[in-house]
DNA sequence: AGGGTCAAGAGGAATA
DNA sequence: TATTCCTCTTGACCCT
C-alpha cells in the first residue's frame, strides 16, 4: 500500500473512484464484514497436489510425524477439547468425516473426561511444526476441498475438524488484520480530503473576493476567466467570437492559468 | 490480576 | 438437505 496504484481494484465507496472487485469468493467476504474493506486482501490462489511446493509441503509433513512426541501429545489434548462440550451438531459433523477410524472416535470419547472425572476443555497447542505446514498450505490455498483437509489432517496426526477449524480461524485472522490495514488507509484518506476540502474553501473566497472588485464585463465563470501573467490581458477560452458582444481586438482572450499558467497565450 | 492469543463451540447464511 | 464458511463467543493458556 502507500499509493493509490496499490489499491485500485477496492471495492472503497467513498467517492474515491476505486473499482469494485469482481471475485465472488471475496464479494462474499466484503459483504459478509461488518467493517469497512477495501477488498485488497491477499490474493490466495487455489493449487493441487502437483504443484511444486507441494513436495515442500510433504517434506515438512514428514517432519511432523517425525515429532512423535509432540504429535502424540496434541491427539491426546485434541480430543479431550473437541469432545469435552460436543454438541448435537459437532456428533453429526464428527460422524460425516469417514477417515476418522471408530478407534479414533473411541479413544476421544474415553479421554473426553479428565483422570479426575471432570469435563473440562483443555487447550490444544499447535507444534511449530504442525503450525509451520498449516502456515504453509495456507499461503496456497485459504481454504481446502475435502480430500487435501483430509491428507493435511493425516500429515499432522490431527482430526480433520482440527484442520476445518485452523483454517477458519486463519481466515479470520487474515481478514481482521486487513480490516486494520483499511482502517488506517481510510484515516490517512480522510485527512488528506479534509486538507483538500479546506484548501478549496479557501480558494473559493479567494475567487469570491476578486469577483467582487473586477469590473462586470471580468465577473464571468471563474474557471474561464483569468489574467495572463504574460501580457495582462485578461482572456476567456473558447467562446464562439461570432456570438460575443467583444471582438478579437477589444475583448480580452480568455484562458485557464489556475492550473497551467505557463500555457497562457 | 488482567490482557492477549488461539483452538474450539455455536448458530446462521450460502450453496450444490 | 448436507456441507462449508463466516462471525461471534468461550475458555484455556501464557505473559507481564
Amino acid at each position: 500500500m502507500g499509493s493509490f496504484d496499490d489499491i485500485s481494484n477496492t471495492g472503497l465507496v467513498l467517492g474515491l473512484g476505486f473499482s469494485t472487485r469482481v471475485d465472488q469468493k471475496s464479494t462474499k467476504i466484503l459483504l459478509a464484514g461488518k467493517g469497512p474493506s477495501l477488498g485488497f486482501e491477499p490474493s490466495l490462489t487455489l493449487s493441487l497436489s502437483g504443484d511444486p511446493t507441494y513436495n515442500e509441503q510433504q517434506q515438512a509433513a514428514k517432519k511432523v510425524k517425525n515429532d512423535h512426541q509432540s504429535a502424540d501429545l496434541y491427539r491426546q489434548d485434541s480430543a479431550a477439547s473437541s469432545y469435552s462440550n460436543a454438541s448435537v451438531k459437532r456428533e453429526r459433523d464428527a460422524g460425516s468425516e469417514e477417515t476418522t477410524t471408530e478407534v479414533e472416535r473411541l479413544s476421544s470419547r474415553v479421554s473426553d473426561e479428565d483422570d479426575d472425572g471432570s469435563n473440562a476443555r483443555k487447550k490444544l497447542r499447535l507444534s511449530k511444526a504442525q503450525s509451520a505446514l498449516l502456515e504453509e498450505s495456507f499461503k496456497q490455498h485459504s481454504t481446502l476441498n475435502p480430500k487435501q483437509k483430509q491428507d493435511l489432517a493425516r500429515d499432522l496426526n490431527l482430526r480433520p475438524r482440527q484442520v476445518e477449524v485452523w483454517f477458519q480461524n486463519r481466515r479470520a485472522r487474515t481478514k481482521l488484520k486487513q480490516t486494520e490495514v483499511d482502517c488506517e488507509f481510510l484515516k490517512k484518506c480522510c485527512e488528506t480530503l479534509t486538507e483538500e476540502n479546506r484548501r478549496l474553501h479557501k480558494e473559493l473566497q479567494e475567487l469570491k473576493a476578486v469577483k467582487i472588485a473586477q469590473p462586470l464585463y471580468m465577473q464571468l465563470p471563474a474557471a474561464t476567466l483569468t489574467m495572463c501573467p504574460s501580457c495582462e490581458r485578461i482572456g476567456g477560452v473558447g467562446e464562439n467570437p461570432s456570438k460575443n458582444p467583444f471582438t478579437l481586438a477589444q475583448k480580452p482572450h480568455f484562458y485557464n492559468s489556475f492550473t497551467n499558467p505557463s500555457a497562457a497565450c
